[in-house]
DNA sequence: TCTTTGTTATATATGTTATACAACAAATAA
DNA sequence: TTATTTGTTGTATAACATATATAACAAAGA
């Protein structure tokens, strides 16, 4: 499990060490039961608070992607999503959706965009599993 | 063109504005041409600061979505997309999808949703040409 | 001239982000 | 038991983002 942070992007480190968690764990790179480094040690190998990495952590555990205790550390979760995330989650694709249908970006272009990914997620999955 | 703010969204009020006005113009509902709302009169009718208006038009004017002049007020503009926005739409895409993934959300679902979306803008802007 | 429009400037209040230092509690290893 | 490692919590500070308030300027049109 690498985690990188880039200073000069104006995304917040938290949110940029949240993303890739989540991408790891999509591509299955990470696994339900799968440990994340531990807080003190991330943060050291990445040059940071570790009060930073913590509110990354704290942002997963209440999305309920991972499980924090003193024993294991940080764990990934069997994924137990909420009645309202579909609905949730749509109004969010189609603020991101408007976007490049207003800058002019073809629907079809769009479309093979999103599967292009989601399929670059399910390969690396099979691969794993070698 | 119906604008309106919710104070008790996490989302901050110029954000909110720049979104409903990129999928007023994804839907079509709004088209190269179209006028905004003055800055003071939108900022007295949604009972904000103007100056907060002023941000999100200036975010869009940043996008290349509107143009700004003291003649004629906000107008929206022909689309003319950076060669670089593409691969940045996808980047920032890959990191919805993946949220969706992690979250348990079965992959045919989120193609599903996408082109509901797309559909939907497509249609309204069949709608606004009658 | 008067009004409307965008533009710019300064100031203030509140919230967010990130760091720093410190201490506590629980589990594990020597 | 002692020492270490882990997550957890607290306070403090600095920088930046967000939103409001007041004010003034410039350009176009009625």
């Amino acid at each position: 499990m690498i985690l990188t942070v880039d200073l000069d992007n104006e995304v917040p480190i938290y949110q940029q060490l949240r993303d890739q968690v989540v991408e790891a764990i999509a591509v299955g790179e990470l696994r339900p039961g799968s440990p994340l480094p531990a807080t003190r040690a991330l943060a050291a190998d990445s040059g940071i608070n570790f009060h930073t990495v913590n509110k990354a952590y704290d942002l997963l555990r209440r999305e309920g992607l991972i499980r924090l205790n003193r024993k294991t550390g940080a764990v990934v979760t069997v994924p137990d999503p909420h009645p309202s995330f579909p609905a949730d989650w749509a109004a969010r694709a189609k603020t991101l959706l408007a976007e490049a249908v207003a800058k002019g970006m073809p629907t079809e272009e769009l479309l093979a965009t999103c599967r292009s990914v989601i399929d670059s997620f399910a390969n690396n999955e099979l691969e794993d599993n070698s």
